[in-house]
DNA sequence: AGAGTAATGTTATAATATAACATTGACATA
DNA sequence: TATGTCAATGTTATATTATAACATTACTCT
């Protein structure tokens, strides 16, 4: 256990904390996963990574495509899709829907259904782990409906900028 | 209790039933909500309503268009956009994120943070009562995050759509 | 070296949505 | 009954998000 523990999803995502080790270990965790699984760890991909990776805020594909202009890549739209789509299909990333913008993924390896917390202040994004969110259905309902897939986004104000507010 | 009673909105939405009184429940409830508030009835604004009521599907703004501009409306864009932006303020319709596409509301007058169940194979969706379906979510994070919105999709095959498949 | 293939590049276009301004028509009231 | 106001609709243009289709590159395997 280290000084930076990291409590929850939501007061790490949504506060100062050393960022550093997020990064490296969703970066380790992808360049691990993609050599184990023979996919390329091209400096496309990295780089594309590395923003989604960048602070906890989701980005839209023509914030990218701009960003991999700067850095030299090309930087025509599909570009920027199929290397977000490769992250999603490895579940790397996810697209929040009410945002049309992607975000890395925060518990790479799980196969999950994520419920996602939106702070509409500061436009960060928590994932919140499966095991403390999720859908609840009666069992009717559940007995009536084969579910594969859910999206689940919630949308409010984080901790932090609720007491930035009241200051 | 009549025939038709509804049992809930999965076995509705997803199943033949009389289809008429859903039509007609809710219809009736957008007309008396507009009377009572000032707003006009329009013919534009009763076609589109009556288009996302016809059966339990999602449809495209653009899809809309097109029926609008057949029946002699005018059919650009904004058009569309404008009246389900009506309709979603005022509780009669919802955009439903993971299709970009929009369905009446089955609990209008309600309240409420919806939850919605899409079948992918017959594209029907049926939107859950509150008091039947939600988010669960761990003490901690609810202390950490004030909720204001939220969106929940759940995407998958409804009892009919299945019952056809065994055959 | 050459064939096969994953990844990237390129060109064009589709699909979804909004901004900004113009016109219409109902109705309140002077 | 003229007129001002305003909600609703119409119009034009453009922004934003995403995909289809095909070309090229560069790595691997034989």
């Amino acid at each position: 256990m280290t000084k930076n523990k990291i409590h929850n999803e939501i007061s790490r995502n949504f506060s100062d904390h050393n960022h550093k080790i997020c990064f490296e270990i969703s970066m380790n965790a992808f360049k691990k996963h993609c050599h184990e699984n023979n996919f390329k760890l091209t400096p496309l991909r990295l780089k594309v990574f590395e923003l989604l990776l960048k602070d906890h805020r989701p980005i839209g594909a023509y914030q990218i495509l701009e960003m991999l202009g700067k850095e030299g890549f090309s930087s025509t739209p599909p570009i920027a899709y199929r290397v977000l789509d490769f992250l999603i299909e490895q579940g790397f990333a996810h697209k929040i829907k009410k945002l049309n913008a992607f975000i890395a993924c925060s518990h790479p390896g799980n196969s999950h259904s994520p419920t996602f917390m939106i702070c509409r202040k500061c436009e960060k994004v928590a994932e919140i782990d499966e095991k403390k969110s999720g859908l609840k259905l009666d069992k009717k309902s559940l007995s009536e409906f084969m579910i594969e897939e859910s999206i689940i986004e919630i949308i409010g104000i984080c901790k932090k900028c609720i007491s930035l507010e009241a200051i």
